[in-house]
DNA sequence: CATGGTTGCTTGAGTGAATCAAGCAAATTC
DNA sequence: GAATTTGCTTGATTCACTCAAGCAACCATG
């Protein structure tokens, strides 16, 4: 399991409760990806192919390097869960592909991931709206 | 940077608010550990040692295997921030301090790491309070 | 067109986090 | 006092991540 992002100290009760809010999704999305024997990047990539992309499409929207991007996916084609393409408009260029079993493992992690969606259902829909709201401000 | 934990599709806009959250959330984390040279959870072991503490009582509140824990106190250590001295009471056993210069850094760190002081501060008291029970009804 | 620069991706080297298995020494239990 | 358990470290392995370098293919511009 990851080390959780948690600082020492907490000076506020709203922070705390949002330390343990990160922690606590953290560890249900990796959880989720482990039942499925994903790591959580993997996850993350398989969960961006509902299109077909290039390399450095996902390396921009994830913010990372494109050659990070190129060994998850090595890893995932290796799985059997996502084909590389050439790009016939660009040579150079490769797009990225969920298998049939890709999609059937994706499905099966937004299955599994049930965090957000149990927090958020025990919330009536008005407090949902409050919590959007109340996030949204924080955010800035 | 680290690949968000965030899944492809979204039913809800409450949840989507709460994966931006995550996401801004880590992000910051890691760019304030970054600052000082420190690996997200480098930052979070240094963060834990307000009292000098056993290896394994860290591996236990961190929830990870005590060989991951030696191995981060001893980059922590080699950088001059952390000592582990015997136990008295136990010779198997070692406590891990942080030396002066760790405080200094476990400081700096905790200045650097803002988020969850602003977000948390751009709301008014009593929507911090809306937002603490919210969340924490929701944590279930 | 040629040639020079840019783009898209991969490779290689290096670091760190994480896990598991194995080991060792000190403590505990019987 | 022998067997077990506890606390930690070591070693091996995997993966994520970054940076630098490289290689094609694309795209100017003259």
């Amino acid at each position: 399991m990851a080390l959780p992002n948690r600082p020492g100290t907490t000076s506020s009760e709203a922070e705390a409760v949002l330390f343990d809010l990160v922690d606590v999704y953290d560890r249900a999305y990796e959880a989720a990806a482990a039942e499925l024997s994903l790591s959580p990047a993997q996850a993350c990539v398989l969960g961006r192919l509902d299109e077909r992309r290039g390399m450095g499409a996902l390396a921009e929207e994830l913010g990372c390097d494109a050659s990070n991007i190129t060994q998850i996916v090595v890893r995932l084609e290796a799985l059997g869960l996502v084909v590389r393409e050439p790009n016939p408009q660009d040579r150079r260029a490769r797009l990225v592909t969920r298998t049939p079993r890709g999609d059937d493992v994706n499905q099966r992690f937004a299955t599994a991931f049930t965090f957000a969606r149990t927090a958020v259902g025990r919330l009536s829909p008005d407090e949902q709206d409050q919590l959007t709201a109340l996030l949204r401000k924080a955010l800035g």
